[in-house]
DNA sequence: CGGGGAATTGAGGCTTCTCAAGCTTAGTGG
DNA sequence: CCACTAAGCTTGAGAAGCCTCAATTCCCCG
């Protein structure tokens, strides 16, 4: 709650922001007054919770946030991540059938979004989200039909694509805060298995860890050892795609 | 795009969204209008395409459809489905980023969504929305930690509970014009294996499939068979989930 | 009655999981 | 300054789930 030692961090948001829509002075000034009453939330505690978190989205200002869903039996599933600039939805109509939490995977500060959004501020809030609804099927597509090592690969790419957008990465690195084991939660593996695919890659220089640190070796893209999981598909919607009649 | 023998097919869409929001006699006309003029998409064939596709959103009046990502080496992912009632979105501004494809996975009646929409209508839109992307978090949590066996029967699960909303099932049995390739590909296994998982689920009683129609048996809800998959997660946000200090 | 897609079945293999155990590193208190 | 601790990372060996590659059978339809 208290202002602590009060990094540029809304420079983050302004950068994401900016980059998904044209931002005027006005907006970024928007953004910078609301960045000035931050709100830490400390690595693996809940937002939401206690039906507390009034209305209205919340922006990332720096850390990692997951939306995870647990099962009965312990089993866990983070659903998305939420990186700096990003928005946090408020929780939708449909919430009590919702049943996910959103947790801060590092240590996290937010604030309120501006609202009401200014025009160029409005346009960027839209656009956010319909990205975010693309990253959603694209974890569909990862966890659906991807290899260990395929999935790994993909997600470390969003992450980073993520990431530069607001500034935050390198040409081809950046910081990662998550273990392996929430890795292995977002992916749909365990961690053992998440700890071997790493070092296989390493190994095919594909990629350096060290000390929540990536680096993405160039070309690393297209790597993909043997064949890759699934089968060949059926005929349907061929890859050029048909018109409707 | 000629009107066939024309059943009373917006009735769903009409139960649909009356049982998302509150719709006025007004509303329903709007919704009856529009259904005046169907579109027939022929099974396998794709949507949008050819840069086609006017403006505004789709009301899926009768069939099946699904958002499908194919990738370059033949892999296919159907990321989502769209039921009778369900509004397809038109192409978002970060359309260009999206490579889905729709594709009528059965025989498809549609429609323009009445727009603009009135007041009950909006409302029913937004919660239609909203709910849409439930259904993508649970496909996550189901690729992401559900054993085939599993996959399956919350899959299932789902299609019944949607397809009520819609007045299209009974109270646990609903019509499955789907190929268990689709469904393999939706679920992200091989037709073989939900080919013996599905004669395992028969065994076990659990359901029953014969000619297009399934019948989920009741209390087979939980019903897992063995340890199912995936660890027991690290003690990241515990069931009980924490408060946001 | 022939044809063709869909559903089944079989045998074998590979990816990923399970269950442990050992190792590393960073932080803590004496 | 250094045991001591706990979390995270590694490694091993064996088991299981799911996949691959064919065939074969079933069933709808012309």
């Amino acid at each position: 709650m208290l202002t602590r030692t009060l990094p540029a961090t809304h420079t983050s948001v302004s950068r994401r922001l900016g980059s998904l829509a044209q931002l005027a002075d006005q907006d970024r000034n928007l953004l910078r007054t609301a960045a000035e009453a931050p709100q830490t939330i400390s690595a693996m505690r809940d937002l939401v919770v206690e039906g507390q978190r009034i209305g209205g989205q919340f922006l990332v200002l720096d850390g990692w946030l997951g939306r995870t869903r647990l099962f009965s039996d312990g089993r866990r599933q983070v659903l998305s991540f939420l990186l700096p600039g990003d928005l946090i939805p408020e929780p939708a109509h449909a919430e009590p059938i919702a049943a996910t939490t959103i947790t801060a995977l590092s240590e996290t500060l937010l604030c309120p979004a501006p609202a009401p959004p200014s025009a160029g501020l409005k346009e960027a809030y839209a656009i956010s989200a319909a990205l975010s609804e693309t990253y959603l099927l694209r974890q569909i597509a990862r966890l659906g039909r991807m290899s260990a090592y395929e999935r790994i690969l993909d997600w470390l790419y969003e992450m980073h694509e993520r990431l530069s957008l607001a500034g935050l990465a390198g040409p081809d690195s950046f910081a990662m805060p998550l273990t392996q084991e929430t890795l292995a939660d977002a992916l749909g593996l365990t961690s053992v298995h998440v700890n071997r695919t790493l070092q296989a890659m390493r190994r095919d220089g594909v990629l350096e860890w060290r000390g929540g640190a990536v680096r993405l070796m160039r070309g690393s893209r297209e790597a993909v050892p043997s064949r890759s999981r699934a089968p060949a598909a059926g005929r349907l919607g061929s890859a050029l795609s048909l018109a409707a009649r």
